[in-house]
DNA sequence: CCGGGCCCCTGACGGATGTCATGCCGGGCC
DNA sequence: GGCCCGGCATGACATCCGTCAGGGGCCCGG
């Protein structure tokens, strides 16, 4: 038997993935959790054989909690599960030491299979998004610039970023520039836009 | 027996969704479609009792089926399911002639309960949303000035959006300050994500 | 028919933004 | 130590943007 820790923040969705593979005969659901401290919290507790995370969560993302519980029950094999194919997330998932990564997209029967083979200590990868993440790479941005393009992200002026940061207008304005350069955009907006689709920030 | 029709875009939700609902002895899951255009053939082929839409789908979106499905099959009650509680959108769904207004952050149980209360006539809407649809009210947006903001969210210059909607420079500018203004903001960032987060685009 | 709302445009102004050149500092690396 | 890279800053410059004051056209309700 399979133990299994579901983590995702949508209630609804939440109970139907474990509806769904408790009806496997060779799965058993022991914990659902919505948000990232309890995944951890409950991982440590209960360490189950698997942990399904979804990325999105309150008080600590799926990727922050999949770090956590590879450190703190490395026999708890983690599989990140995601709405967003974001090639960035993948990259991150697996240094965090993910076993797996899957897209809500894929079709149902593909969990209960993926939870099987990770359990066995296999690896899952989405194919499509394996490639996507080789031919985007790594980010290109460094530290401070993801954090500037992050801050800039709410829409708000130079000047908000800057003070929120307790920086000068024009290091904000050379950090953005670079930025924008390196994204091929051409103002902060796009640039925001294109690094949060290839899962940069 | 109650027969509903399952839309949503991803494939894994979806799945658990109408494994979930088909446990339920009194409710068969009649059809399962990934877009809008497909869920409005299958509401006008099948004649469920109930369509339970998402609202993001490729296509069509839910909206917007809602309204050809209660166009073309008046019989068939409509509950709309989104991750997003955004006030416009219930604003919408309830002009389009949904039944039903829920979010997949409700509790797993309360979905099977929707699907009953809308099929015997009533109406369900998560009460906290409809506080918050009421207190935005509606879209202060005038036609142009949302096709203008919609254009412009997607990060690029004046000059694209104005080109791209057959615009003067100057006629954007004067649209997206009007929306700037109307929405509160300070920059046409600012205002799309404002306007995105009430459901006025 | 006239007012008012929306749409489209023009023109101008001040401030915001993106780019570039330049400099200083600190840390890792040969 | 010398070197390169990244963070921080300054100053200057050419645009771009947001705002305002207009004006013309259209349609609808009073």
């Amino acid at each position: 038997m399979i133990t299994v820790l579901v983590a995702d923040d949508q209630a609804l969705v939440r109970g139907a993935l474990s509806t769904m593979l408790g009806l496997e005969s060779d799965i058993e659901v022991v914990a659902q959790v919505g948000d990232g401290e309890a995944a951890v919290e409950a991982a440590v507790r209960l360490s189950p054989d698997v942990a399904l995370l979804d990325v999105q969560m309150p008080r600590l993302d799926g990727l922050g909690a999949a770090a956590r519980i590879h450190a703190e029950r490395p026999s708890c094999r983690v599989i990140i599960c995601t709405t967003f194919g974001r090639p960035g997330y993948l990259a991150r998932a697996m240094a965090s030491g993910a076993h797996g990564f899957i897209v809500k997209d894929s079709p149902p029967e593909q969990l209960a299979d993926a939870v099987r083979r990770v359990a066995s200590g296999l690896r899952v990868v989405d194919p499509v998004l394996a490639a996507e993440s080789l031919s985007f790479g790594a980010s290109p941005l460094t530290d401070r610039e993801r954090e500037v393009l992050k801050a800039a992200a709410e829409g708000g002026t130079i000047r908000d970023v800057a003070k929120s940061l307790r920086l000068t207008d024009g290091t904000v304005r050379n950090h953005l520039s670079s930025a924008i350069g390196k994204t091929g955009a051409r103002t902060r907006a796009e640039a925001a836009r294109l690094a949060e689709e290839r899962g940069w920030l």
